[in-house]
DNA sequence: TTTTGTGAAGTTTTTCACAGCG
DNA sequence: CGCTGTGAAAAACTTCACAAAA
């Protein structure tokens, strides 16, 4: 079946609060408990979940470590997946820095540059290649997704130097531009800029 | 009339895309090669534009520095809005050097943190306040919107103290949690691990 | 002829409402 | 009795297909 990218954003966000009650010792949790913490409604918490199972007990609720345990698996993947990162500038650098990625399930291996005082050297512990080896090196070290944290004027030959790599699935592309890609590989757009004048937009309208 | 979120996001993309345009000289464009540029259904661009008027000429396409300004028009704000910035950590320091920032429309005029080091000092020129002041700071100079990029842990106490002042009307969560605010703030999230896990959650599919 | 603008159709997503089960 | 699971209804969004205009 094929589930909705609106239900899977949800699951992380499942996914990431039963954490969060398991830690505080909460051993079941409803619903209509779940939709108020997430600004959900209940019925939407049930019909996502209940696309993988019935997991909840009817009169009682959810099992919050069994139901953590039940979305770490729909969410793991086969093996760690192994993540290189293109343009370590302040966007970049954050990222490498970020503390809510889960190391757990996926690391990052590499950094592309184009900058010759990267280049050559290790950023936070991870070696730092020209954009120029980008193919052979993502080819190397079995890449199966792109971190896109350069300038828009850059991305889309950046896009179009790595698209070549015959491993590598997907991109994340964090500038602020649209990038052609061939259909085989999977692009997730993190804009920045648009969610900010979507809200400004909104903002506007109540005023 | 309302205005669909997936509409003003596109709305964003086509103001972008003609700037470009326009700056390569190109003086008419149609639905169909802005779809091409955006991976968007040409029928789709028409729909989105039509909200706002007959702006196209059939046969011929949209004139692009006009339909830039139609858009410009529409995404404009009623004043340049204030935006605040709390948490000054990676993410945050990114953000305040981020280009794709339209600094006529908006400009980032105080941050906020809790580090003793940073509090007192100005920032990229911006004057940091510790946060337990915030109300008072953000009533003061009229801030409009907040971006918010504190970790998880400290997010919702951030929201609690800042909802409390009376001229703010928006926040920008980067922060990889749910937050509650009162009904009358909006709030949009941009949760960069979710986005991820996305992307990952679709790769494992295809594989 | 070309390409827009747009009702209508089609598709997807959310919400309702209640049967079913613990 | 309470809360889940789920068909059915409603709402939202996208795509089609064609009349109308340049």
């Amino acid at each position: 079946m094929k589930i909705a990218e609106a239900t899977v954003a949800r699951l992380v966000l499942y996914h990431r609060l039963l954490a969060k009650l398991h830690a505080e010792g909460q051993k079941v949790v409803s619903s209509q408990e779940m939709g108020k913490l997430l600004s959900l409604k209940a019925s939407q918490v049930r019909k996502d979940l209940s696309y993988f199972g019935e997991i909840g007990k009817r009169g009682v609720g959810y099992h919050v470590a069994k139901l953590y345990e039940h979305l770490d698996d729909i969410l793991s993947p086969p093996q760690k997946w192994r993540m290189g990162l293109v343009g370590v500038g302040h966007l970049g650098s954050a990222l490498l820095g970020y503390k809510a990625f889960d190391t757990k399930k996926y690391g990052i291996e590499i950094l592309f540059d184009n900058d010759l005082e990267k280049v050559g050297n290790e950023i936070f512990g991870i070696p730092c290649y020209h954009i120029d080896h980008a193919c052979r090196i993502i080819n190397e070290n079995n890449i199966d997704v792109i971190i896109l944290t350069v300038p828009s004027n850059a991305a889309q030959d950046c896009v179009d130097s790595i698209v070549k790599c015959n491993g590598l699935k997907g991109i994340l592309n964090f500038s602020p531009t649209s990038i052609i890609v061939p259909e085989d590989i999977l692009v997730y757009n993190v804009d920045i800029s648009v969610e900010l004048e979507k809200l400004l937009f909104y903002v506007k309208q109540i005023m």
